[in-house]
DNA sequence: AACCCCAGCAACCGCATTTAA
DNA sequence: GTTAAATGCGGTTGCTGGGGT
């Protein structure tokens, strides 16, 4: 184990070793013995009792890791997790511990470790597939407008119960500011209608994500005093999709997002933005690439049709 | 066999929020 | 109402083991 950035060693503020580094099965022991007696809570009374050398909070985590019964320890994230963690990444953002309640035997360590794998995955086969395509000329040619939410009039936010929700909520929007309409095609959704729910026209009907919901909790915010707009149903086979070794081979393809209409990176047409088609912003595909779009943000792309099904 | 790379995972840190005194 | 302690959360780091060369 190496450990010269993070110390096996050190002394609280009355000088008594702290203890890092991976548990021993007898300190897991004496954690489980304190939770059956007084419960998962006073985790600073384990140190000040002498019975680990570890604080409150390593010994906390411990337990919400790794040590409670119910826990998934070892199974890997079937496809309906998958895709559940997906969705409510879309409309919740990196609230893991939220996710992760929708997830029974799940921690919000497991799914952020999931999410974090899964961005790192997409991450190199965007990186490969754009490697690839910059061999052609096809790439320095294309350009797209500007996202219309880089220059939206002012106008009152909504409101949210923490920055950090708010941050988050406007990233799911970000990455949601298209969706399918009946007929399976790519719309723009005006950012403006995303955000200021008394301009939102989209289907309710839509919304519904593609999982049995009738057995879990109804989503926090049908709960709370939170209302913020919801997100246009997600497709996250799509994301599924990206990394087939086919879809791949494709984004090399000149025409290959002429598959999307309408087509947001198509050279000499400007990708038209609901209010916003009289922009004549556009950016490098490059720069768009680099500065704007989530990696997620084809999640909400339906997956593509086999080659077979192709025209 | 040795080395390298990478995915998966465990655990730490800093900050935010909640609870208790 | 204020303050300190406890708890919770998200980001990050770094180890381990498996697969490829």
């Amino acid at each position: 184990m190496m450990e010269g950035k993070r110390r096996m060693v050190q002394y609280d503020e009355v000088g008594d070793q702290i203890k890092k580094g991976p548990w021993k099965a007898e300190e897991d022991e004496v954690l489980i013995n304190h939770v059956k007696k007084y419960g998962p809570r006073d985790w600073s009374s384990i140190r000040s009792k002498g019975l680990l050398r570890r604080t409150g909070k390593s010994c906390r985590l411990r337990w919400v890791n790794k040590l409670r019964p119910e826990l998934k320890t070892g199974v890997k994230f079937s496809a309906e997790e998958e895709r559940t963690v997906i969705d409510l990444q879309a409309q919740f953002g990196n609230k893991w511990a939220r996710i992760a309640t929708y997830l029974p035997g799940r921690t919000d360590n497991d799914v952020k470790n999931f999410w974090s794998s899964r961005q790192k995955r997409l991450a190199r086969i965007l990186q490969t597939s754009s490697a690839s395509s910059s061999t052609n000329s096809y790439k320095s040619t294309v350009q797209v407008q500007a996202p219309a939410f880089l220059d939206l009039p002012s106008v009152e936010a909504p409101k949210f119960s923490s920055s950090t929700d708010e941050e988050s909520v406007a990233k799911s929007q970000t990455c949601s500011s298209s969706h399918m309409d009946d007929n399976d095609t790519i719309k723009m959704v005006p950012f403006q209608d995303l955000v200021y729910p008394s301009t939102l026209t989209l289907d309710q009907n839509a919304l519904q994500l593609d999982y049995d919901t009738s057995q879990k909790k109804p989503f926090p915010e049908q709960e709370s005093h939170l209302s913020f707009p919801q997100i246009p149903q997600l497709q996250p086979d799509f994301s599924l999709a990206l990394e087939s070794q086919d879809f791949v081979n494709r984004l090399g393809d000149p025409n290959f997002l002429d598959e999307f209409e309408p087509p947001c990176f198509e050279p000499d047409r400007s990708c038209q933005i609901a209010g916003r088609a009289e922009s004549n912003d556009t950016v490098d595909l490059d720069t768009f690439i680099t500065d704007f779009p989530p990696i997620d943000l084809f999640d909400d792309i339906e997956p593509l049709p086999s080659p077979s099904e192709w025209p």
